[in-house]
DNA sequence: TATTGTTATACTCTATAACTATA
DNA sequence: TATAGTTATAGAGTATAACAATA
């Protein structure tokens, strides 16, 4: 594996790493009654404590009705409650339920022996490479991505 | 970074590498007027020539049905036309398009550029570091895949 | 009988726009 | 007037089941 072509073939490794990851991840939030977009939402109120629907759809990038459809889903399914927001009655804090509490930390754990699983078998020096390619590369995407979206803004979604 | 939590730490950094790269990637293909699915079929296409729908199915690891709503998709758009089967009439042929042909390789050049992007910045050593941390978290990956699609069919997914 | 692909139906995630209740 | 969240509507991906045409 010389010249240039490496690169492609890592590329190809990373996204295989995608596909794979993403499958198990899925396959693992399925077996407790969750997708991905609402295990994110669990994590978001794990990571701010109760939130407004307003505050999650900012904190997780989407637009409020998603976040509407979401609650309603993890509420029907017992994770989450809608409380009363303290000062603002047009607002609602949605809130983990102890089922939701203990599913995520669940999760937590499950998330941590994965790692171990995933890792613990690689010499150190051979880890320790691969956590700096790592840096490198998310690096690299953070500002390709900046570019893009400042290319983006520049021809005509900003200024029109 | 000492003790276990390194492990953690690098799996957080792998996801947020999964996020980056799914969203980049679905920026770049919308700018096509493509999704992550229809580009997938496309993939095959380029792999394997015209193909009936169900080999399609079998080799997205989809079901027929969603074939079925991503051919139309692409054929509305120009990428590809369903022709007849030479020997069986039941089965359509998808098949690309020169449009679906052109984009094909202009998504290959652009992934070809990208991987340069992405690791051209990279020491040799940090580069091999990391593309052989890849290829153990891969095989890692695909055993414990393996082991509870196993474990899966054992307990109660086949013998039912 | 078995297979290919469709239609019928349903669920999830996503979005924009209009609207209600409140700030 | 502006904001929080809903309803209305729509499009994409996914699935199972019933059905047509053909093997």
């Amino acid at each position: 594996m010389t010249g240039e072509s490496r690169f492609e073939a890592a590329l190809d490794q990373v996204l295989a790493l995608v596909v794979l990851l993403s499958d198990d991840m899925t396959r693992a939030l399925a077996r407790d009654g969750l997708t991905s977009s609402r295990a994110h939402l669990i994590w978001e109120l794990v990571q701010r404590g109760p939130s407004t629907q307003r505050a999650l759809a900012d904190a997780m990038g989407v637009s409020a009705r998603t976040v509407t459809g979401l609650t309603d889903g993890l509420e029907e399914t017992g994770f989450v409650t809608r409380e009363k927001h303290p000062s603002d009655r047009r607002a609602a804090l949605v809130t983990l339920t102890a089922h939701g509490q203990a599913i995520a930390e669940r999760l937590q754990r499950e998330q941590r022996t994965f790692s171990h699983d995933l890792f613990a078998g690689l010499p150190r020096a051979q880890f320790d490479g691969f956590v700096g390619g790592l840096d490198h590369v998310l690096a690299r995407l953070r500002e390709l991505s900046a570019q893009a979206a400042a290319a983006a803004s520049a021809t005509g979604d900003g200024d029109a």
